[in-house]
DNA sequence: GACCAGGCACATC
DNA sequence: GATGTGCATGGT
């Protein structure tokens, strides 16, 4: 099998596994938050961090008439800190949160729709450039705070690349992404509950899924599992 | 009590 | 440029 075969083959197994999972879990409706403002602060809060320990969080904050940009930057960094600890990492994530208002009030006047209108990949470098920021979490604001046809790559995802035997692709960040986005129409619906339906499989799953990363991706059919499926 | 959870920046080699 | 480390709480 020559490399454009193989390539050919690897995007037909990433378009394949979507309906399966869609079939079997249904849509997902992500992103759990109600305003682009809510999503790009869960993006921030969630990092390294189990999502149920940022949703009371959030629900704290907006019970508090906090979860705006002016209310937050307001709060006195120390008195922000206590009010978040449940997410984890709270002072460094602190110090992020705040780092993102700064950049939103001085950038957008504190409504992140107003990168809407600005072509993605600038919209993409200018969150990057804000410390705290990483590859993921600027994704997870372009699609779901901004609707924009980008894929959003996670821990969940490497995690099922490499036990379908994408070892190299699975190797950093920007490699899974152009794996996703090379294989996909690029339609933000798609993207939107494919990466959802990826989370909502590992955490099903998590460490105890099967792991044939020892098994070269032609020499036999690829599977996905689950709940005892086998592809 | 160990291990894990929807990362990221920074130091060091 | 690859690899290692700190950051920290809450659930299983």
């Amino acid at each position: 099998m020559n490399s454009a075969q193989l390539t050919s083959k690897k995007k037909k197994i990433i378009r394949d596994i979507y309906p399966v999972l869609f079939a079997h879990y249904g849509p997902q409706r992500w992103w759990p938050g109600e305003t682009p403002f809510e999503v790009c602060v869960g993006a921030i809060l969630v990092q390294n961090t189990n999502w149920k320990n940022v949703e009371g969080t959030i629900a704290g904050l907006k019970a508090r008439g906090l979860l705006s940009c002016e209310a937050l930057l307001e709060t006195p960094p120390e008195r922000l800190a206590q009010m978040i600890r449940p997410v984890g990492y709270f002072n460094i994530k602190t110090k992020r949160l705040r780092n993102f208002l700064l950049f939103l009030r001085q950038r957008c006047a504190g409504d992140i729709r107003a990168l809407v209108r600005v072509p993605w990949p600038q919209a993409r470098a200018e969150l990057l450039a804000v410390n705290g920021i990483g590859p993921e979490t600027a994704d997870s604001i372009l699609l779901y705070a901004l609707a924009k046809p980008v894929f959003v790559v996670d821990a969940y995802t490497r995690r099922l690349l490499i036990r379908h035997g994408f070892r190299e692709e699975g190797r950093d960040y920007s490699s899974m992404q152009a794996l996703f986005m090379g294989s996909l129409p690029s339609d933000v619906r798609i993207f939107n509950e494919y990466h959802a339906l990826i989370v909502r499989l590992g955490k099903d799953f998590g460490r105890d899924a099967p792991d044939r990363r020892d098994y070269p991706l032609k020499e036999r059919k690829y599977f996905l599992s689950v709940r005892g499926r086998m592809l």
